[in-house]
DNA sequence: TCCTGGCACTCGCGCGCGGCGAGTGCCAGT
DNA sequence: ACTGGCACTCGCCGCGCGCGAGTGCCAGGA
């Protein structure tokens, strides 16, 4: 027969996962009545806990240590126990003078990972824009040497990229000046999801009909659409190292697989992918990330959007004993700021 | 009296940093005795460690433990008494092989830097080209809307680089043009260094006389070659965790500066900004290096090349205790292989 | 029924101890 | 000049011990 938890249980349970989070330190039962606010003696609460314990929600170390929060007690906690503290004014400010607006999409995430890490003294990370949600503005060719042409994108206003590409054979630059036109009254405007769709159709249409030189417009935007969808430098982490003051990962085989999951970067994109559906402030504790070299780690998400469309996640990792109550404000927070950042750039 | 440094005991000095760099472990006499290949008794080969303690190129830890090279001890055995073995087939043959000809030398850089990690299993560096070397190409703008323009650089047959930048009044298409075919004129084919020394001769000369585009245009490209310079993205690191399996840098609080070090990238840029001048395979070992961090490591580093110039530098942070008999060998092919690929792009 | 004080018990931690083994320095002998 | 012998040092490891924090359980009281 399971237990309940009533309202004093829950309040214990918040009381111990703050004074855990703030100490580090398995919470004992003295402590905890001192701690709590309640006036319960210590026997009691040692009856609680042991209930709150069969509940899963806490757990202890060993027989004569005090009790610590697990993955479930802290996503009780996050769920339906914690108070949000509205940021702090110092912290809004700093976030304010900080947030320095740049021309890329790039420096601007660089500059936003980097300030989540240095208020948060976690690791900071912002996932850089699906590009297939953005719109492709304009397209241009440039001659290079021999066979090789410079393809340039402009993308969503502030986005350029560029990928120089074989042709079958050399063109002239008035050539490319007319497949730039013919490419952009096709795709100009449309986001880069839907020309790489159209593109498909388009080579079927112009198979046999047509212009050969359109044909090639065609077979070149194939090719650059091609290589830009296999890139994976959409991801900027910072200020990894502070992770390592933390005892809790401080062993060093640990640390070893988390930087090298941050260096592959894969395993921490797929993760932010997930909250890409999600709206508002997402929480991964532990193991629920399903990665377990994010077992003793917790990620606090949030998209950005622009115009009602996500574009894409910024966020916070840390260990799972982090300070949620203000971790959560502040990334909630900085997702605001990057969209209105993003809006106004637009 | 300081004592003599004689054949002998080099012979033993060798075997002695041979044996430590195989197991890691101090290096009693005993097993020197074995090892050296000499006939003589444990008791002679004290003596002679006492010697080299005196000189000091070897240490002990403590009392009862053998010896131990110090940074000096093998600053002698890399500059002669180290017998560099040609490189092993297999990894010629996994260089050559994995040696992907890339367009870009961003591109080629990170394969390179991973490869020289996943060889030594330690950690790869490569620096890109310094932009100041490499000769201007073709510079190029695109009107976006109001007054950005984008300016593109062609550099070098393969690099692009582009820059927003704002202009005081919106340009036409046309003057954008004829503002790019001026630069281009005056330019074109000059390396990054020189034009940047012009550009301020020319705003000079330009100051009053002259069409009011053509000082626009200097004025547009001063802020391109402004922004151009600041950028700290040309270093790419890999394998930096696996320098985390080797006990000397185990301590987390070492790990942690290092680790800072390396995502700050200035100090390693700083000494292989270094490494420009000479030529041929560098090394600096432990303290040598002038950065604190880099305490318990060495950097094996080389330059690569195209028609002798030196562009950049490539190479290998470790241990100090790194096999550099392998190591050597290792970074001076992979510089030769890029210089050659630089080449032959080109 | 719920809470509380009391009590025995458990267990991790720090400490000092002693034995071991590896390696050294020195010395006397060849 | 080299070697065997010997006393010595010192880090490492395992052991046992006492301490203290914290627990679970129980019986007594509002």
């Amino acid at each position: 027969m399971k237990p309940e938890i009533n309202d004093r249980a829950q309040h214990l349970l918040k009381a111990l996962i703050e004074s855990y989070i703030r100490d580090g330190q398995p919470v004992g039962s003295k402590k905890l009545a001192r701690e709590s606010g309640l006036e319960l003696s210590p026997a009691t609460i040692r009856n609680i806990m042991a209930d709150l314990e069969e509940l899963g929600l806490v757990t202890s170390p060993h027989t004569s240590a005090g009790r610590v929060p697990t993955p479930q007690g802290y996503r009780l906690f996050v769920d339906t126990l914690l108070t949000v503290q509205p940021l702090d004014h110092a912290e809004i400010h700093r976030l304010r003078a900080q947030f320095q607006r740049s021309d890329s999409i790039q420096d601007l995430a660089t500059s936003v990972s980097g300030l989540l890490a240095e208020i948060s003294s976690m690791a900071g990370v912002v996932m850089l824009p699906r590009k297939e949600c953005l719109a492709l503005r304009h397209i241009e060719f440039l001659p290079l040497s021999g066979d090789r042409v410079l393809a340039i994108l402009v993308i969503n206003e502030q986005e350029v990229e560029n990928t120089i590409i074989h042709t079958r054979r050399p063109f002239s630059p008035a050539e490319l000046q007319q497949a730039a036109n013919y490419l952009n009254s096709l795709f100009a405007g449309k986001d880069l999801a839907a020309v790489r769709h159209q593109l498909l159709t388009e080579l079927h249409r112009t198979r046999d009909q047509m212009d050969q030189l359109m044909r090639s417009a065609i077979t070149m935007a194939e090719e650059i659409f091609a290589r830009d969808s296999a890139k994976d430098e959409d991801l900027v982490l910072s200020g990894q190292t502070q992770l390592m003051d933390f005892e809790e990962l401080s062993d060093v085989e640990k640390l070893r697989e988390l930087f090298e999951a941050f260096s592959e970067k894969r395993q921490v994109l797929h993760l932010l992918d997930q909250c890409l559906e999600g709206q508002g402030v997402q929480i991964f504790i532990g193991e629920e990330s399903g990665y377990n070299v994010l077992q003793d780690c917790s990620v606090v998400s949030a998209p950005y959007q622009v115009d009602g469309q996500v574009l894409g996640v910024l966020g916070i990792i840390g260990p799972t004993r982090m300070d949620y109550e203000r971790v959560i404000p502040l990334v909630d927070v900085t997702s605001r700021l990057v969209s209105a950042a993003l809006k106004q750039g637009q």
